[in-house]
DNA sequence: TGCCACATGTAAGATGTTACATGATTCT
DNA sequence: AGAATCATGTAACATCTTACATGTGGCA
């Protein structure tokens, strides 16, 4: 329902890889995504209770001695189309939580490389204005300069959405090279 | 009373640096640090009635004709105290919000270039240890042994993960010898 | 003996956004 | 005529974290 609702789809790509309690995907979360994304119980579970109810998820109930019944979630045709609708979405920028572009290329890899690329090559715009207005910036708040302290202090911010854009940059490059690799293997022996 | 709100701390820091009301205030922080960090309304507001609430500012009432009074807040000397102490807490690298250590930075030009040192080696030495575990997970996910289209994603996230972090470990270097120059200057010639 | 893995979940609160209400004045 | 600037604020909601409750079984 909501627009960025970023653990939901989360969940929800984890499951289009395969069905699983909600112990199971947030394991899957840490050990796959763990180190841009992060979840909690407060979120899984609930979260698996509204996929049921919007059904985009079936649930079936194992038996487990000792421990609570394990619930077993399934995505539903339903559920998948609501995520492939996610996923060819653009990239909410103004998303301040985890990083929904990493989010978005981890489950893409099965909606095939162009998408990836477009993704990529939109990445890559963004970041390349970002660091124009940047360069701009530096134009006039420049290191020989900057006499107060503070210009220095702003100088060394400005330094770091520099470098953080050009690395962006030089990342999304180094991405787009290894997915048109791909493609090409792909397309000749496979 | 918090741990960790920013915007509570950026709204007391822009105090810090003089008196000024809610409007003021919004311009202060989109004009400065407006780049790596948002506020909105909603925050601004309400924080600045815990502020004076708290006896960590006090407010003065300037008519206005046609407009809503101007109600400007200063700091207190208590509202000085807390925000120095947060300013001296290592930088919470669990907040997932804005740039809490630019924030810090942006802020501690008066509290002295050692501390901006002492933060900027912090970062500097997360991000290495950061970067010393991607390099780990890299010589077992090689782009070269990659076979599934999933292994090539997670490699162009891992990617990602390194070329960040030499970024930010680049940056730290950068800024790092920026202050250095700048103490050096100060104790020559000021 | 105590902690970790398994497995479910909830309650409370922190933090933030979006969109609205109000209304005069000044610029285009 | 309409948009922007000045200036206050609130209400609703979205999102997420922290900490707890509950309990077994296995390993050190």
């Amino acid at each position: 329902m909501s627009k960025d609702n970023t653990s939901f789809y989360a969940v929800l790509g984890i499951l289009d890889a395969g069905a699983g309690s909600g112990y199971d995907i947030k394991k899957a979360i840490e050990y796959e995504i763990g180190f841009y994304y992060k979840i909690s119980n407060g979120q899984i579970y609930p979260t698996l209770g509204i996929l049921a109810s919007k059904g985009y998820a079936t649930v079936d109930i194992e038996k487990n001695e000792g421990k609570p019944d394990r619930k077993v979630y399934s995505i539903t045709e339903t559920g998948r189309e609501i995520f492939r609708e996610w996923l060819l979405r653009p990239v909410n920028y103004h998303n301040p939580g985890g990083n929904e572009l990493l989010l978005k290329l981890h489950f893409g890899a099965s909606a095939g490389a162009e998408h990836n690329m477009t993704l990529l090559a939109d990445h890559m715009g963004i970041k390349k204005r970002e660091l124009g207005r940047f360069n701009e910036i530096a134009s006039y708040l420049n290191i020989k300069t900057a006499v107060t302290q503070q210009e220095i202090y702003s100088y060394i911010a400005l330094l770091y959405g520099q470098t953080l854009a050009e690395a962006n940059i030089a990342w999304c490059g180094e991405a787009m090279k290894i997915l048109k690799a791909m493609e090409g293997k792909a397309g000749s022996n496979d």
